[in-house]
DNA sequence: GGAAAGCAGTGCAAATTTTGCATCACCTTG
DNA sequence: CAAGGTGATGCAAAATTTGCACTGCTTTCC
């Protein structure tokens, strides 16, 4: 796009905070990016960028300007996916920024099943945890967002939820193993291995205990689902997740093998948590991205056979 | 705008529905202008544009990318104008689309007292009917509409609202003169003087002529409140306007010389008709549209001690 | 039916803009 | 005080954009 050059540079700019090693990303010189950002500040008519020893930092006008820009940008994908789509062929990129719960099995299947009806449209899945999930939604870098937890900010449109219950994941041949439901006092004493404290699943947790006055022996935080699960191999001991990422409608792969079951904890400890599927509020998606915000849900109601839509 | 060139060309020949005649407004050659047309459209990777024998007009693709270049532009006004007030100075254009009521009085009135605390915000206003103002809120042609009618499209936002009696404009001699409002049965045998037919006071005015079955004497109609006016001096006859179109304030010159007086129609005959001060539906009005905006709310709420916004 | 006038598209050379090199001035860090 | 980082600037080369002359097409008007 070649009429976005400009635009794209100051972009760079701001995001690496020096023109000099903006330049090297873009492949031109200092000195040619140096003008661009001259000239274009001469037209706006003020600096967007503070000049330090260390490099450069937008200022208030560059914030402004820069957030124009970005929007710009994601309008132009928006528009291009919309054309595109005119022609019958589904084109675009979509980023996805999600908690590691649905990048296990939920957000794998959906994908795949996406792209083998649209191959030409392209994902970019990031890990993050609702906070940045939510920053990643305000500034244009993620389309969707995916949040087990609650939401913070008001910038974002929930498009749909769905209840999760946590489940407690232990060997298969584990005294608890028996259960339909595990009670959180059924936990003491067990060895405890739970997902970092910004996870929303470690937050359920750690209200629960704090609630039903259970003292926890944690053995082990983490932030990976796939360490912990493969823990519980060698040592005894009992790990957490949540439905989509245990992958509860059962494909031939579910996620664990046979050594390894999940039991829900009782609701009467604790409520299920809230899987958030959300945009930017007041944005209108490219129409990869919400096509497949369309999929993401109906595979969810699919699987869950509950109503999901908010 | 260096970077907007190749945007604000194709935006000039969708105007244009040319590329020659959109060469010559732009002061440049057609077959530049021609070239710079092929080259988006091949970064686009579709044509934006029919070829017709007598020019060219936008598909659909065209359409939606057009509609973008629009709301780019007007998105860089609102940041331009924010930019602008963080230093001090109020700096912009704010363009009107209204009624010719709103264009006698208050209008006026309210830009040069805008304008007398911001002599950098410049104006354009667009006299014209409900329908065309919506339609001008949508192509980004007009930040702010003011509508004597209903709403008809939902992609308007009503910013504020202001209830307006239709009054009875006539010469101070006249047998009705002495009344304190008008019935509509009083005009019978009257000759009056109407908007014309796309005016939200005409729409009143023969809806209420029609419910209580009053035979209107029309000898003239015309889109000019002004010709209405002087008409009346010349033949003695009836015509109407709002209060916003009289200045009810009662400044200096307030409209009428001494020859002529209004009186309300009977509420009971005709409900009062609607001012609506509106804008696009979603959008962030540059900041000084936005204070105009205010101006004008503040404006109406004190001199009509009316509550009016919504 | 044919000429005239309108339109968009194209090859080629001139004009303009953008780029890169060398270099300066400035600041921080060691 | 030197070394290594930063952004800014003069000048010539490279790249792009522009304008002219012209083509092929269609409609319109005589």
């Amino acid at each position: 796009m070649r009429f976005m050059t400009s635009l794209k540079f100051i972009d760079a700019v701001a995001r690496e905070g020096s023109i000099r090693k903006a330049a090297d990303k873009l492949a031109i010189t200092s000195t040619a990016l140096n003008r661009r950002i001259l000239q274009i500040e001469e037209e706006i008519g003020q600096p967007l960028f503070e000049r330090l020893p260390g490099g450069v930092r937008l200022n208030t006008a560059g914030e402004l300007f820069v957030q124009h820009i970005r929007s710009q940008f994601a309008d132009l994908a928006r528009v291009q996916s919309q054309i595109a789509d005119l022609s019958g062929i589904r084109r675009g990129h979509v980023q996805i920024a999600s908690g590691a719960d649905a990048l296990r099995r939920l957000l794998p299947e959906t994908i795949a099943k996406y792209r083998a009806k649209h191959p030409a449209v392209s994902f970019d899945l990031t890990r993050c945890y609702g906070e940045e999930a939510e920053a990643r939604l305000f500034s244009l870098d993620a389309d969707i967002a995916l949040i087990f937890a609650p939401i913070r900010a008001a910038h974002v449109h929930v498009a749909a939820t769905l209840r999760q219950q946590i489940h407690c994941v232990m060997p298969a041949d584990h005294r608890l193993a028996g259960r339909e439901q595990v009670r959180l006092r059924d936990l003491v004493g067990e060895k405890l291995v739970l997902p970092t404290a910004q996870s929303g699943v470690r937050q359920l947790l750690d209200t629960g205990f704090l609630r039903r006055n259970v003292e926890a022996e944690v053995i082990l935080s983490s932030d990976s689902f796939e360490f912990m699960q493969n823990f519980l191999h060698f040592e005894s001991s009992l790990f957490f997740q949540i439905p989509i990422a245990i992958g509860a409608g059962g494909g031939p792969a579910d996620g664990f093998d046979r050594a390894l079951v999940a039991r829900p904890i009782d609701t009467a400890d604790m409520p299920p948590g809230t899987l958030h599927i959300c945009h930017l509020k007041g944005r209108v998606l490219p129409v990869a991205a919400a096509k497949f915000l369309d999929n993401i849900i109906t595979t969810l109601r699919d699987t869950y056979h509950q109503s999901v839509d908010q």
